[in-house]
This record gives C-alpha cells, structure tokens and sequence, in this order.
DNA sequence: ATGAAAGCGCTAACAT
DNA sequence: ATGTTAGCGCTTTCAT
C-alpha cells in the first residue's frame, strides 16, 4: 500500500502538500497540483481510510438497525438508506435485530464502540435502548420508542383515510388487524383506526374489533382466521402491514372467501409485492425513501447541532387497488 | 473519548501492559491485570477501532453486494450474513448494485479504498467487475461469472429435480421462466431443466419452451402471459425465482385459470413467502445460510490462505406444496 | 513480565 | 503558498 509519503517524494513535494491537493480546501500552486496528481495516478494512490478517520475522529459510516431485512418494508428502508447515503459519501452497516431488544442494545453497542458518525434505529419491540444519549447520535426512524423524537409516516392519518374509505364503501364491520400492542407504531394506527369509525353518528357507528399481533405473514393469517370465524364477521379488514394483508388473503382463501367480494382487505406500506399479488391489494403508501432521506439529513448535521428533539412526521397516501370493495350485499344498510 | 494512556496511568502501569490486557495474548501479572480491567470498567474505555484499525491493517469488516435487497432472497442471505458475521466479530456493510454494473463496480472500489477485509459479491447482471484481484478479496457468491471460483447452490441439480418431479406427475407440456439469459446461474437452471426432459424415451419427450426474462415480479407475470396465452398452453410452469412464480401466479389469475388444476407452478428458492400465499408455493430450497456460511468463512481465512480457487456447490431440496398437482385429464397420457 | 519508544498514515497548526 | 512537525490512539519490538 503506498503512502502520502511516497506520493509526496515522487511529485518532488511535502506531504502536506499532497494532502491539501487530495482534500481540495487549499490553494496549492497549479504545478504542484499537477505533479502531484499524476504521481497519485501512477502510484494508484488511495488514503488510508484509518488514518484519516484517527485523525479527522469521523468514520463517514452510519449505522442502520431494523428489526427484521426480509420484512419487505424494511428491506425497501434499507434499499433507499443506502442509496442516500452513499451519494453522500456515506456506507451503512447493517444491524438486523431480528426483533430482539437485546440483538438491537448488542448493535448500538458495537455501532457506538467502533466510533460510526450516527446510527438509524428502528427500535425492535420489546427493549427500550439504553445509552441513547451515549457517545454515538442516534436517530429513531419508523417507530417511536415513548417520548422520543421520532423520523416517521403519519401512522394515525394513514389509517384514519384507508378506514374512512371503507366505510363510503358501505362497509358497517370492520376489524383491524394491528402490530404489537407494546409498540406506539400499532396505537397510533389503531388510534385512526378508531377516530374513522368514530366520526359517524352514533346509531350507526361500525364495529371494530381490534386483534393485536406480530406484523409478519403468519401474524396476519392466525388474526384474521380468527376475525372471519368468528360471530359477526368483518365485511372489511384493515390489516396494519402488508404482510398482515397476505396473510388474511391466504386466510380468505383457506375459508373459501373471495376477496373482495366476501371480505375487502387493506394493507399498509405499499411494498411492491403489493401490486403483484392476485388480488391487487388496497394499501396506504409510505414513502420511505423520503423518511430516510430527512433521517440520514438530520444525521449528517447532528455533529454540529445536537440531535433532533422534534419528530418529523410524513404524508401518506392511500393507493385503492382491488382487494378492496363495497361489502356484500345482504350488508349492505 | 478516553484514551488508553489515561487508563495506563489510573492502573498505574505501562500502555504496553494495558494493551497486553485488553489483547489477552501476553502474560501479565495478575495484580496487574485487575488493576487494569478496574481501570477500564471505571473509565468506560472503548478502544478507538481507527487506530487499532492503522496499527492492525485490519478492519473487521466485510462488505456485502447484491443486485437488490428488496428480492427476497437477497434479503434472506443480507439477513444471514450479518447474523454470522457478527457471531465472528465482524461487521457488514451493504451495497445495493440495484442490479446495475455500473454502481456494483463503484462499491467494490468504495470497499476497497476502505480497506474492507473482504467483500462477499452477488453479481449483478451485466458486468464483470475489473480489479477482482485487486486490494480487496473478493468471494462470488450465488450466481458465477464465467470461470470464477463460486459460492452457491447446486442450480442445474435443483432445477432437474423440480422438472422430473413434474414429469413424474404426468406433465408433459411444461415451460421454463428463466433469469437473465446473461447469467450463468440462468443458464444452469435451464439445464437441469433441459436434462429433466432429455431422461425420457424420444417419443413421449415432454416440450420444453423456455422464456428468460427478470427474476422479479414483472418478468414473471409477463412470461407467464405469454405463456398461458400461446399455443399448447403449458401444463406446467417451473420459475427461476419464487417472485417470477407468484408473477406466474397472478399471470393464471388474470386469465381465469386455477393453479393447480389448470396449470401448475413450481418457484425457485424458497422464501419465507412461499408459504404464506394461496396457494402454497412448490418451490426449490436453497440453503442460504450455509452458502454465508461457508463464504464468510472463506473470507476469514482469505487473508492467509489467498482466495478461493475452487467453487463450492450447496445442495438444495425440492418442498412440494400445493401449486403443483397432476395435470388436467384431457391431457393426461 | 514490564516499560519505553517507534511507527502505522494521515491532517492541521505553525512557521516561513 | 509551502514545508515541517506534533499528534490522533493503538500495537509491538526491543531492552531490561
């Protein structure tokens, strides 16, 4: 591996000067420039990355902690992450938690002890980090941990639309198939869940039934085997992932239930699998790529000015595709 | 950040003692040793990785590239990879190619000016990177370049075993969605598929039509149009991919026909998915955490022992689930 | 077994 | 504008 100090012998100059001319924040005689732009041409200079680092105390790396990649949703914030950041000069290094607090306070860890620049935390269910305040920034992103600032979808208004949207349907039952009751990601969806239903007058206010569970397929599949078995059952779902909504689709299907004329299904994320599946599914858009882009912002400029202490919250859409309809007709009121 | 001098001197010894301590590779005096890790308890002292990193020439650190980590499978070994790797004390950074030569190339450049100790790389579809025995080693995993040595399962195996299981079932109309016609890993699926077909007498020797096309979603669903839509319809379909077959999936939905009975369809790598649709996905295991595995430990020793000069081959196992049955009558034989 | 000190490769402050 | 040099924090050789 060659040196700055070679470079400099061979270009006929001080390595301070070799290192002005990489760092291109000093004026350096244009002779010089040139000689010793070609001397790092053809020594195939490239600065150590370690001795920078030591010197400059900056790793140009983030951390980025989710609680499950092949959860496409995840897998889709981690596609964006680390687009975004290396056109900031950036790389990621992956922490997967696989929905374990003590997984994700082992990443923070050894995030903090190998001195990245900043670390984006979608916090897994159960643990709330300690240290967060330690000697790595950190950004929670997706779910807020109580209390703490938070770079996220409007999780309340997102299901507020898509459950006003079934009830113009028509539809009078509907259940929400919800994430974690631990995590303030499922309340707050389950908050506009419940704020849409509430906005009707009283006498014919819908029922909802609520099932809190594990946001993955098999999550959504056991929840909504139990809600379309049960008395009374739903004439719409509202199903808090994507995920979730396939598995009440594969629950529809194993009941004999068409979707949607049976039974309507919505899902939340918009991943791509979405539009592919056979019922196109119904479901609110995230738009994960801006919420990484304003995490990753923030993170850059947390050196200078602290970390955020406001939650930064974005817009979602509603995306109506075919797994969504008006209720059957003996329900209709 | 406290630095190893400030512990040295609260223990009252030697930097060099501390360092022994922190390495435990040299004998130091038990009083000595315990003093020392008090000292590092009561400061909270984090060794700086940079200046370990400088002395070492080591970073502790792989670097991973896939062509897309939102196909589930990528996913899958992103997951894996990052569990092992932290079991043997390294980190992974992730570099999204986005199936794109050109930003694949630009990550492995990036990895190798940071000095990674090694870098695990899934080959996106149309380049084969220069500098592959440049500064950083390099393991290919999944998918070859013609003539490197190769981490990955055994395709053309794979592929014949899900093709005779069909013929087996009595189908003897059945195509082939294949991946990019440019990748290897294409090309030996289509030969297992071939050779399938080839172990039967001439005379009753099944069609083989073969598409290639993506491996996602849309390439599947296209494929499986065309398919379903041209002459002799297919009885079967064998994918490349599990998302090619759920494209085929929606493809049969589109046109009315039911899976299995109409047509049946068998998937490629079984991801977790697969088993959450309706119907089930019939589909080709890839083991994929043992291919980490076994590259990641590859990698390990790569600094030692020089890069890998032979492929090693996974096997994979064929799950038979419900999209795949018998033929229909009419053209049973 | 331990301490002293060289040196990994770089940046930035200082002197000219 | 450029050269010289201290020092980032560690590991490891060398002496003892």
């Amino acid at each position: 591996m060659v040196s700055i100090g070679e470079v400099a012998r061979k270009a006929g100059v001080s390595v301070g000067t070799v290192s002005r001319v990489i760092n291109r924040n000093a004026a350096v005689r244009a002779e010089y420039r040139e000689r010793v732009e070609r001397a790092v041409r053809e020594l195939d200079y490239r600065p150590n990355p370690f001795a920078r680092s030591l010197r400059r105390q900056e790793s140009l790396t983030f951390g980025l902690i989710v609680p499950d990649v092949t959860y496409p949703f995840f897998a889709e914030l981690v596609k964006h992450a680390d687009d975004l950041a290396a056109l900031r000069g950036y790389c990621i290094v992956l922490g997967n938690s696989n929905n374990r607090g003590d997984i994700q306070q082992r990443y923070i860890d050894i995030f903090s002890e190998r001195r990245l620049d900043g670390v984006l935390l979608v916090p897994s269910m159960d643990t709330r980090p300690r240290d967060l305040d330690g000697s790595v920034p950190v950004v929670i992103v997706d779910r807020g941990l109580k209390g703490f600032p938070l770079f996220a979808s409007d999780h309340r208004g997102g299901a507020e639309t898509a459950v006003t949207y079934l009830i113009r349907l028509g539809h009078r039952r509907i259940a929400c198939i919800a994430g974690p009751e631990t995590l303030t990601l499922a309340q707050e969806r389950v908050s506009g869940f419940r704020a849409a239903l509430a906005a009707l007058p009283k006498r014919q206010r819908p029922t909802g039934q609520v099932r809190f569970t594990e946001f993955d397929y098999v999550g959504g599949h056991n929840a909504a085997l139990a809600l379309l078995q049960g008395p009374a059952r739903p004439t719409a779902i509202f199903a808090n992932s994507d995920q979730q909504a396939i598995g009440a689709l594969r629950a529809a299907a194993d009941l004999g239930l068409a979707v949607p004329r049976d039974v309507s299904i919505v899902g939340f994320d918009d991943v791509p699998l979405a539009t592919h599946l056979a019922p196109r599914l119904t479901t609110v858009r995230q738009d994960v790529r801006r919420i990484a882009d304003l995490a990753l912002q923030h993170l850059e400029k947390a050196r200078t000015n602290g970390i955020a202490r406001r939650s930064v919250i974005v817009p979602t859409v509603l995306q109506v595709r075919e797994s969504s309809g008006p209720p059957p007709p003996e329900n209709k009121q």
